[in-house]
DNA sequence: AAGAAATGCGTTAGCACTAACGTATATCTT
DNA sequence: AAGATATACGTTAGTGCTAACGCATTTCTT
């Protein structure tokens, strides 16, 4: 299922997935064997089974949910004939909920059918249904601790405070190198053999032959990559440029696209050039602003079949604008 | 929390409020950082940017959801700019539903928010989220094998068809013994100091005595208990009758009774009694069907403090009703 | 080729729930 | 004791979803 792949982006989803399938199951049953009853109902009246008469606030507190929702579940009650709405003499605010002898009956008579539920369930989902039920509780607890709205926004401010800097390469990066570069040779292209070369031993690739490689980490998240490849001597290829999706637009492209200039500098290079796709839109502006220039065709003997773009680092007084 | 004691029972309820939980703080997070965008939107969006324009039901089915439910939101994306729908050219009756730059533009920006999500979610739930996408899987896929209703109305109906049979003691059944009383003393009373003592070694306060102890099993589960103490020679005493909650009204009271009064005839007893109180109203009907009689007092030198009520096994033709 | 069946989708009515509000009552403050 | 504040509850409007329906279009059947 494509929500599993989202991780816990969509865990929300995914549990009201479940509930609702449970919901109905249960409604389903209590259908087919003509209890006169709904799965919503089972919290408010099995509380007020077992603990007896409870005003409206406590049965809400109890099972977690609104006083409204309560309310409006008893007035429903109420026209069932399962409850009874009291005033409680001690506090006039109150309005307590009693079980008719009518709704006695009806849950004494269904202990069979819960114990089917419960067996059922542990039919289907085997221990699966044990590990569930762990979990939930684990985090229901964890809950009530921390509101995971405030560690997400704690989270967020932490990894927007944080400090971006770009790194040399260190074997420790080598699998950030591949996982970066694949994410977008996977969207948008498809990973040619050269690529697979490069990326599954970038040391001897790019580095044995006097070149170097970067990375953006933000906070403790490497968020990018780029590599700067001696084609010949003093001649370079920019390439191999990839920011996380989830980390564009924080300037970590840019950050390793100076470094990586900077470091052809310092190595006294005579050409800087790299090929591109001309579906990169994005890419392609953020290379013109660095001194980029636009050739008018693709470079003669390219490596890569996706290559569309060719681009000559020529910032302005270096080098005439190219005609055309 | 109460829930938690219900068991399966409450799952769904359970799951409802995790998911609407996190709904509500992911939706809490995109308001504080200016996100345009609520957390419903995200399966479908994540979708169509992932995998490009797709019809409706197509989406539905990716994400879990009916297509109504997708073609209402996206009216609602269409309104925010988010989708544009078109006609399919190929296929005159769908829908098409195509991201505009603009959620384009959205998505792409809310890459470190997205992070900052799974980071909050982790951070706030730890471990426990690991566990509770695993089990949650789990149960997804043995659910699409096998939903919860088939397996439970299977359930119910080999409950329902299972034999009620009635068996002496054995020291395996000890544990059940001391469950079945509790639950109804719990409920009903207090537990008193003799009745420990019983439930703790039911074998010398009843057994030893020249007393036996039956239970009722209904397939594989131990659902009923009673037990006939000898209080002096050929006089006994019908106690600690228990039935589960989850088991009444299915005839295994009834079945007990009649054991312990056909073995009080096989041992030749003289007299037989019960004390009991006058709150358990279901009991002291089944009593009077079995032959016991209600006396006008209690019995003099009670063991019990709950006992309000003293019956004597006086069946049809064997002795007088008492007078008053 | 023509009719029958299936498919894709939008619409409507209805349900469960929440947030927000109003009212009645209780409790606190001085 | 009197006013201020808090509490308990019902009501209303609105949201997100489903089930059921109906229309348009496509696919199957013969």
């Amino acid at each position: 299922m494509y929500l599993e792949s989202l991780g816990k982006l969509a865990l929300g989803s995914r549990l009201k997935a479940l509930s609702d399938h449970l919901y109905g199951a249960v409604d389903q049953v209590y259908q087919a064997r003509g209890a006169r009853i709904e799965s919503r109902w089972l919290p408010v009246l099995r509380y007020l089974w077992d603990v007896g008469p409870r005003p409206v606030t406590e049965v809400a507190e109890a099972i977690g949910q609104t006083h409204s929702a309560v309310s409006q579940l008893a007035d429903k009650l109420v026209r069932a004939g399962m409850v009874k709405r009291r005033r409680d003499p001690a506090d006039g605010r109150r309005s307590v909920l009693t079980l008719t002898d009518k709704a006695h009956r009806a849950l004494s008579e269904l202990g069979p059918l819960w114990w089917a539920v419960r067996q059922g369930v542990t039919d289907a989902l085997g221990e699966h249904v044990e590990r569930l039920l762990d979990a939930v509780a684990a985090c229901e607890r964890a809950l009530r601790e921390r509101p995971v709205a405030d560690a997400i926004l704690a989270a967020h401010a932490a990894l927007l405070a944080a400090p971006l800097e770009v790194v040399p390469y260190a074997p420790a990066l080598r699998t950030h190198f591949r996982r970066l570069n694949l994410q977008w040779l996977e969207r948008h292209f498809r990973v040619e053999d050269i690529d697979r070369a490069v990326l599954d031993d970038p040391e001897r690739h790019i580095l044995q032959s006097g070149g170097a490689i970067f990375f953006a980490r933000l906070g403790k998240e490497v968020v990018g990559t780029c590599a700067l490849l001696q084609e010949s001597p003093g001649v370079f290829e920019l390439t191999k440029m990839g920011v996380d999706e989830g980390f564009r637009g924080l300037g970590a492209g840019r950050r390793l696209l100076d470094e990586a200039i900077a470091e052809f500098h310092r190595r006294g290079g005579r050409m800087l050039f790299l090929e591109s796709s001309s579906t990169l839109k994005p890419a392609l502006r953020m290379y013109e602003q660095a001194g980029f220039r636009l050739q008018p065709s693709v470079r003669p003997g390219s490596h890569y079949e996706r290559a569309d773009v060719y681009m000559i680092y020529e910032p302005a007084g270096r080098a005439p604008r190219a005609p055309g």
